[in-house]
DNA sequence: GAAGCATTGCG
DNA sequence: GCAATGCTT
C-alpha cells in the first residue's frame, strides 16, 4: 500500500464489486469509506419512506461488507455535503477523494462545487463512470479511529410498523441484488417477453430499486444479458432472444434518462416541448386525491393506486396506465404525478421517472401524441383479463364479475346489488368520463395553441411577456400542493358531475415557487364527487396478497398502511437547487456520456419501461 | 345484407 | 399511420 489515505464518497453506488471509485481508493492505499445523509440537499426531492428505507438496508449490507474486508462504512448527517467530506478529510488527514458520477440535476450541481472546493484544500479529487467493470479485490485498510461515524436516521418511529412489512418482500443491499440478479436472468427472464401484458405476473426482474442504488452494477447487467442472447441465439430460442432484447431496451431506456436529465437538467419540472408550457393544465386537489387514494371510478387505475401505497411499488405497465390517466384524463399538471412517485415508489428515481412522465405527458419531442387518451376499460381487460389484480387490490369490487370488473357503471343494477357494490358509495363512479375527458383535451390543446400565439405575438411585438392573468408566465410554475386536508361531506354522495373546470394557464414547469395558485379543494364542485367515499373509510388493504414471486412471499398488512394517501403533502418547493443547474452542468464534473445519443434510444421502441428505466419490476 | 364510410384502438 | 370495428344507406 503506497501513498495517502483516500476518501471513497459512497451515493448510489452501495456496492463493493465493480465499483471504479473504490477500486480506486484501493489502488491508491487505504481507504476511507464515507455516506454523506443530506437530504436537505435534495429540495423537495426529499426521499420518500420506503426509498428511506431501502437506503437503510443497503448502507448496512454496504457496511458488513466493508468491516469484512477490514474497514467500515462512515456515516454522516449533514445538512452540506462538501463540508462534511472537508470535516472526515481534516480528521483522517486523506488526500485524496474517488466518487462515481450521478447524473441527476441536484448531484450535478453538487458534485461540481464539491469538487472545486476540495480541489482549492489541496484534495485530489477523481470521479468515475460506475458502468465499467472492475475486480477491487484486494483488502483495504482504514484507520477509522479518528472519524467516528454519526448515526442517520432514515426512519422515524412512526414508520417503522409500516416499514417492517418491506422487509418480507424485498431484500435491499448488493448482495442480495446479485442474487436477484441471477435468480431473474436464469428464470423469468427467459418468458420475460411472453409476459410482459400481465399486470399480475410475477415475471418482471424486480431490480429497480437494485439499480437506483447502485448496488447492481448495470455493467454487469448488460454483460449477463449478451451472455444470454448469444446462448439462445445459437439454440434458436426465439422467445428468448425477444426477452433479451426487449430487456436490452429497458436498460438503455435508463441510459437514455440519464442522458437527457445530463443534458436537459430541467426535465425534471419543465417540458421539453415549448408549447406544452401553454397547456392549461388542470388544477384540481380533489382529482389528485382521488388518483392517489385510488378512488376515480376506473377499477385498473384504482387498483395500481393502492397497490403503489401500500407497497411502494407498481408494476411499469400499470404506472403507465395510472400516469396516462392522471394526465390525459384528468388532466393534472404531470409534476404533481411525478413527485408523488417520488415520495411513495421504492425504486424512485429522478431521471427514470422524469422521462417517463414526460413521455407519457406527450412533452417529448418523440413522446406519443399528446391529445391520445387511453381508456383504462380497455387496458384492463388487456392487462387483467380475468380481473385478478382489480380484485386483490378493490376488496369492493372482488364479487364482480370479471364482465363488469372495468367497467361497473355500465353494469345492471341487478349485478351490482348481487355483488354488494353501490356505485357512489362504496366505490365512486367515473371522476370525469372518457368522452368528456375527450372533448376537454381537444378544448385544452386549442386553447394551448392560442396562448402560444398570444404569447409569440407579445413577445414580437417587443413587450414584457404577461400571458392573461399570469404576471409570471416566465418563471410561474403550478405549486405543489401544500395541504391535502379536505373537508369531505358524506352527504355529498352522487354529486351532479363536474360541468365547470378551473384551469390554471402558466408554465407549471419553470423553477421558482409560488403558492397563490392552490384552489382550495372544497371550492370546487368536482371536489365533492371525489368524496364519493367518507374521509374515515379507510380501504382494507388485502393481506397476504401482494403478487411477488418465487420464495418471496411479501405480505400486506393492513394496520400497517393506515390508510390511503389522504393527508398527503406535496411540500412547496423551497430551495431553487434546480435554478443553477442549468449554468453549471457544463463545469466538468461529469463526463458526457459517450455512445449515446436521443435517437439511439429512441423512446417509442421502448414504451413500457419507462419508469425506473430496466425496473420493470 | 353488402359496400362504403367513419371511428377507434394501438404501436 | 394502419387495421379492425362499427355505422349508414
Amino acid at each position: 500500500m503506497s501513498g495517502g489515505c483516500s476518501i471513497v464518497w459512497f451515493r448510489r453506488d452501495l456496492r463493493v464489486e465493480d465499483n471504479p471509485a473504490l477500486a480506486a481508493g484501493v489502488r491508491a492505499g487505504q481507504v476511507i469509506a464515507v455516506f454523506v445523509w443530506a437530504p436537505e440537499e435534495e429540495g423537495h426531492y426529499y426521499p420518500g419512506r420506503v426509498s428511506r428505507w431501502w437506503l437503510k438496508q443497503s448502507l448496512s449490507v454496504l457496511d458488513s461488507s466493508l468491516k469484512n474486508l477490514g474497514t467500515s462504512l462512515i456515516t454522516k448527517r449533514s445538512t452540506d455535503s462538501v463540508s462534511s467530506l472537508l470535516q472526515v478529510i481534516k480528521s483522517t488527514g486523506a488526500n485524496q477523494l474517488f466518487f462515481n458520477h450521478l447524473y441527476d440535476p441536484i448531484s450535478l450541481v453538487r458534485d461540481h462545487r464539491t469538487k472545486e472546493v476540495l480541489t482549492n484544500n489541496g484534495i485530489a479529487v477523481r470521479s468515475f463512470n460506475a458502468d465499467l467493470l472492475y475486480e477491487p479485490w484486494e483488502v483495504l485498510d482504514g484507520d477509522l479511529s479518528k472519524c467516528p461515524s454519526e448515526t442517520i436516521i432514515l426512519e422515524d418511529e412512526s414508520e417503522k410498523g409500516s416499514n417492517a412489512l418491506l422487509a418480507r418482500a424485498w431484500s435491499p443491499g448488493w448482495k442480495n441484488a446479485d442474487k436477484a440478479l441471477a435468480a431473474f436472468m436464469n428464470g423469468p427472464l427467459l418468458e420475460y417477453s411472453k409476459n410482459r401484458r400481465k399486470a399480475d405476473s410475477a415475471t418482471t426482474s424486480f431490480l429497480s430499486p437494485h439499480l437506483h442504488f447502485g448496488e447492481l452494477s448495470v455493467r454487469k447487467v448488460f454483460h449477463i444479458l449478451r451472455m444470454k442472447q448469444v446462448l439462445w441465439a445459437n439454440e434458436g430460442n426465439t422467445a428468448g432472444e425477444e426477452s433479451v432484447n426487449l430487456f436490452l431496451k429497458s436498460i438503455g431506456l435508463r441510459e437514455y434518462s440519464r442522458y437527457m436529465s445530463f443534458n436537459h437538467p430541467y426535465s425534471h419540472e419543465r417540458p421539453l416541448l415549448g408549447h406544452l408550457k401553454f397547456f392549461p393544465w388542470v388544477v384540481d386537489e380533489g382529482y389528485f386525491k382521488a388518483w392517489r387514494q385510488g378512488r376515480t371510478g376506473y377499477p385498473l387505475v384504482d387498483a395500481g393506486m393502492r397497490e403503489l401505497w401500500a407497497t411502494g411499488w407498481l408494476h411499469d405497465r400499470i404506472r403507465v396506465v395510472v400516469s396516462s390517466f392522471f394526465v390525459k384524463v384528468l388532466q393534472l399538471p404531470w409534476r404533481w404525478g411525478m413527485k408523488y412517485f417520488w415520495d411513495t415508489l421504492l425504486d424512485a428515481d429522478l431521471e427514470s421517472d422524469a422521462l417517463g412522465w414526460q413521455y407519457i405527458s406527450g412533452t417529448l419531442p418523440d413522446g406519443r401524441e399528446f391529445d391520445r387518451i387511453d381508456n383504462p376499460q380497455f387496458e384492463g381487460y388487456k392487462f387483467d383479463p380475468n380481473g385478478e389484480y382489480v380484485r386483490r387490490w378493490l376488496p369492493e369490487l372482488s364479487r364482480l364479475p370479471t364482465e363488469w370488473i372495468h367497467h361497473p357503471w355500465d353494469a345492471p343494477e341487478y349485478v351490482l346489488q348481487a355483488a354488494g357494490v353501490e356505485l357512489g358509495s362504496n366505490y365512486p363512479l367515473p371522476i370525469v368520463k372518457i368522452d368528456a375527458a375527450k372533448s376537454r383535451l381537444q378544448e385544452a390543446l386549442t386553447q394551448m395553441w392560442q396562448n402560444e400565439a398570444a404569447s409569440r405575438a407579445i413577445i414580437e411585438n417587443g413587450l414584457e411577456e404577461g400571458l392573461g392573468d399570469s404576471s409570471e408566465a416566465d418563471g410561474a410554475p403550478i405549486a405543489f400542493p401544500q395541504d391535502m386536508e379536505m373537508e369531505m361531506d358524506e352527504n355529498t354522495l352522487r354529486a351532479a358531475p363536474t360541468t365547470t373546470t378551473i384551469r390554471h394557464y402558466e408554465d407549471q414547469m419553470v423553477p421558482s415557487m409560488t403558492t397563490s395558485l392552490i384552489i382550495r379543494g372544497d371550492e370546487e364542485s368536482s371536489s365533492s364527487e371525489v368524496g364519493n367515499f367518507a374521509e374515515d373509510s379507510r380501504i382494507e388493504v388485502p393481506i397476504n396478497q401482494m403478487a411477488r414471486t418465487g420464495n418471496m412471499q411479501p405480505q400486506v398488512d393492513a394496520n400497517a398502511t393506515t390508510g390511503l394517501p389522504d393527508s398527503y403533502h406535496l411540500q412547496a418547493e423551497s430551495s431553487n437547487t434546480s435554478r443553477a443547474s442549468s449554468r453549471e452542468r457544463d463545469g466538468g464534473v461529469v463526463p458526457v456520456i459517450c455512445n449515446l445519443n436521443a435517437r439511439s434510444w429512441k423512446v417509442e421502441d421502448n414504451f413500457g419501461f419507462l419508469f425506473s428505466g430496466p425496473s420493470l419490476i
